[in-house]
DNA sequence: GTGAAAGCGCTAACAG
DNA sequence: CTGTTAGCGCTTTCAC
C-alpha cells in the first residue's frame, strides 16, 4: 500500500493537519515540526495522491483539447503549443481525437461535463447549433474553428477571409489571373439560420471571392476545386486532375498547407514549374511549409495567440461562473508569408 | 452544486448503492427500480464524478504519454497512434513534452508517481541509468526508444542497427558507394558501461558501418556528418555545409526522416539533383515523406506495432504487479520503401 | 500554531 | 435483491 498523509503524520508524531499544511506551505509551522515532517516525508517516499486532492477540491487539474486528428502537422503543432501554454499554468492536457465527427466531439463534451477536465479547448468541425445547449451545459469551454463565431461561446477565430483575400492580392499583384481555389469538403451542416457564412470553407472561399471582384475579376466557378478531405493527398489528387482535364490556370490559393504541400507534389508529377507555370499560395504556416520544393508561401496566422488566448480564456472560465455571462470572440492576426512558390 | 448519487438516490426513493448499481450494471436490480433510478437520473441530469470513483478505484483511468516535442512529425504520429490504441481500451492519455531533457522526462515520471497516471510510456532521449531507480519506483512505465535496451524495464526499440543498414544495402545496389550518414547530436550519456553500443545515434551508426564493410568498404569518417539537433532544419544545414565544403559523396543515409528532408532541400539549394546526383534516404517513414519532391525512400519500422504492443505491456503491468517479475524488450520490424529519392 | 472532526462522491463488503 | 456501514486520502472548518 501506497504511504498516505496519515502515515507521515504518525512517523513524525503530528496531526494530518500539520503535514497537509506543511505540504502546501499554508500556515506557518514551527520550524522544528516541520523539519520533522520533511524528514519522514523523505524517509517514507511520500507522494501526494492527486486523485484524493482532486475529489476534495473539485477540480482535475487537467484540460482537454480536442482536435480533429492529432497527427495532422496543423493539430499537432496547436497542441504543442497549448501543452506548453497549459504547463505554464500549471495544468495538463488529454488530448482527444474527434475523428472529424460530430460524435467524436459530442464524447469530448461529455467527458467533460463527468468532471474529467477542468475545461476543454475544442477545434470543432463537426458540431451543429443543436449541440450548443451541450456544450454550455458542460463545464467551461473555449471553441477554435469557425461553427461558434457569435453563438454565446467564447470563441477564438482564423483570419479566414482576409486571410485568403490576402493570397488572392498577393497572386493578382504577381500577374495571375487564372486563380484556382483547392479544398476540402465543406462542413456538413450550418450552425446559424443567416446566410452569413460560418464555418472555415465558407469565409475562406468569400475572401477568394471578394479579392477577385475587388480587382474587377468575376470568380469562376471552373476555377473552385472541392476535393474529399483536408489532408495532402486531396492536394495532390486535385492537383493531378486540374492539370489531366485541361484546366486553365495559372495560381492555386490552397485552404490550407497540408492541401498545398499535396498540390505542389501533384504539379511536379505534371511537370508544370511552379512558380513559373503556376504559384501557389498556403494557409496555416505549418512548419514543413518552410522546408517543401519549393517553399511555400502561405498565411500565417498567430498560432502563438491562439493558444495563450485559448488558456487565458479558458482559465478565467473555470475560476468564475459557468456559463460565462459575456463571451469572447476574438479573431486572431496574420502575415502573409512570401516565399518562393509565389515567385 | 452539481447533483450527487445521492440526490439521484433520495429523488428516486432508494439508496445510493441501489443508483451505483444501475449505473455500472453490477448486480441484477429490480426493473421497477431500475427505471425509477434512470428516470431520476435523467431528470437531475446526473454525471458521475469521476474523480470520486477514481479516489475509490485507485486508478485513474489516464496514462501519460511523454515524448520530447509533440509537434515533430515522428512524435505527432506516434501520439495519434497511443491515443487511438489507449481509446480502444478505454484510457485516455496525457501528452506531456519533456523537450528532450532528462528534466523533463524526470518531471513526467514523477507526475506518474503522484498517481496522476496509471501508467506511463516515455520515448525516452534523456535518461541515465542512474534514473532507472526512479523508472521503476514509479507507476508502470514502458520504454521506447533505445536508452535502456535490456534494463530491466519493458522496452520496445527499433530496428536501429538493421534499418540503417538496409538502407545502406539499397544504396551500394544501387551503384552508390560514397554513403554519407547525417544525423543530430549523440545522446548524452551512457546508460551501461558495456561498450554495446546502447542508444538510437549508435546503433543506427554501427548499422551504416557495418552494411559498409560488408562490402568491402572502409567506412570514411568524413562523410559521417552530425549536426545540432534532429529537425529539418539540421537536415538543412548539413546538406549545405557537406556542399559547400566540396565533400565528395553520392549518397546520403539521413538517420530520421525530418533530418532527410531537410537535406532534399538543402541539395535543391545547391543544385544537386537527387537522385541523379545524391540519392537519398529516410528513417522513419512519417507520413511528409510521400509528398516531397522527390518523394523519400525511406525505412519504415511498424509503427501500429509500437503503438499496440506499448498498450498492451502498459494495460497488462497495471493489472499485474509493479515492478514487473520479468520484462519484454523486442524490436519491432520495418520494411524499406523505396520512392524516387534514391533512383 | 496545532489538532480533531467532518466530509468531498463514490463503491466494497456485508447484513438483511 | 436492497440497504447500511465504512472508508479511499485529502483538506476545510473550528476548537484549543
Amino acid at each position: 500500500m501506497a504511504t498516505t498523509i496519515q502515515d507521515v503524520a504518525t512517523a513524525a508524531g503530528v496531526s494530518p493537519m500539520t503535514v497537509s499544511n506543511v505540504l502546501n506551505g499554508r500556515q506557518s509551522v514551527n520550524d522544528e515540526l516541520r523539519d520533522r515532517v520533511m524528514e519522514a516525508i523523505q524517509r517514507l517516499d511520500y507522494r501526494v495522491n492527486v486523485a484524493a486532492r482532486n475529489l476534495r477540491a473539485g477540480r482535475t487539474g487537467t484540460i482537454g483539447l480536442a482536435v480533429p486528428e492529432i497527427d495532422r502537422p496543423y493539430a499537432a503543432q496547436l497542441a504543442s503549443r497549448v501543452v506548453r501554454a497549459a504547463a505554464a499554468r500549471g495544468l495538463r492536457v488529454v488530448v482527444e481525437e474527434t475523428g472529424t465527427s460530430r460524435g467524436g466531439e459530442l464524447d469530448a463534451i461529455a467527458r467533460s461535463r463527468v468532471r474529467l477536465y477542468d475545461g476543454l479547448i475544442i477545434a470543432s468541425v463537426g458540431l451543429a447549433a443543436r449541440d450548443l445547449v451541450d456544450v454550455l451545459a458542460a463545464s467551461p469551454v473555449v471553441m477554435l474553428g469557425e461553427r461558434f463565431s457569435g453563438s454565446g461561446v467564447d470563441h477564438i477565430g482564423l483570419p479566414n477571409h482576409d486571410g485568403t483575400a490576402s493570397a488572392v492580392r498577393h497572386l493578382l499583384e504577381r500577374g495571375r489571373t487564372r486563380i484556382a481555389i483547392v479544398a476540402g469538403p465543406p462542413e456538413p451542416e450550418r450552425t446559424t439560420a443567416s446566410d452569413m457564412p460560418n464555418d472555415g470553407f465558407e469565409l475562406r472561399m468569400s475572401g477568394y471571392e471578394h479579392a477577385l471582384r475587388e480587382a474587377g475579376l468575376e470568380p469562376d466557378p471552373n476555377l473552385v476545386i472541392v476535393g474529399d478531405a483536408w489532408d495532402t493527398e486531396t492536394g495532390l489528387q486535385c492537383a493531378l486532375s486540374m492539370c489531366d482535364r485541361g484546366l486553365d490556370f495559372d495560381a492555386i490559393v490552397a485552404m490550407t498547407d497540408s492541401i498545398a504541400l499535396g498540390a505542389l507534389r501533384g504539379l511536379a508529377d505534371r511537370g508544370r514549374r511552379v512558380p513559373e507555370d503556376v504559384a501557389v499560395v498556403g494557409f496555416d504556416d505549418i512548419s514543413e511549409s518552410q522546408y517543401s520544393t519549393p517553399r511555400l508561401t502561405t498565411i500565417a496566422p498567430d498560432h502563438n495567440e491562439i493558444a495563450e488566448l485559448a488558456m487565458d480564456l479558458l482559465t478565467q472560465r473555470i475560476a468564475g461562473p459557468w456559463p460565462p455571462t459575456e463571451t469572447v470572440d476574438h479573431t486572431v492576426g496574420f502575415r502573409l508569408v512570401v516565399r518562393e512558390s509565389s515567385g
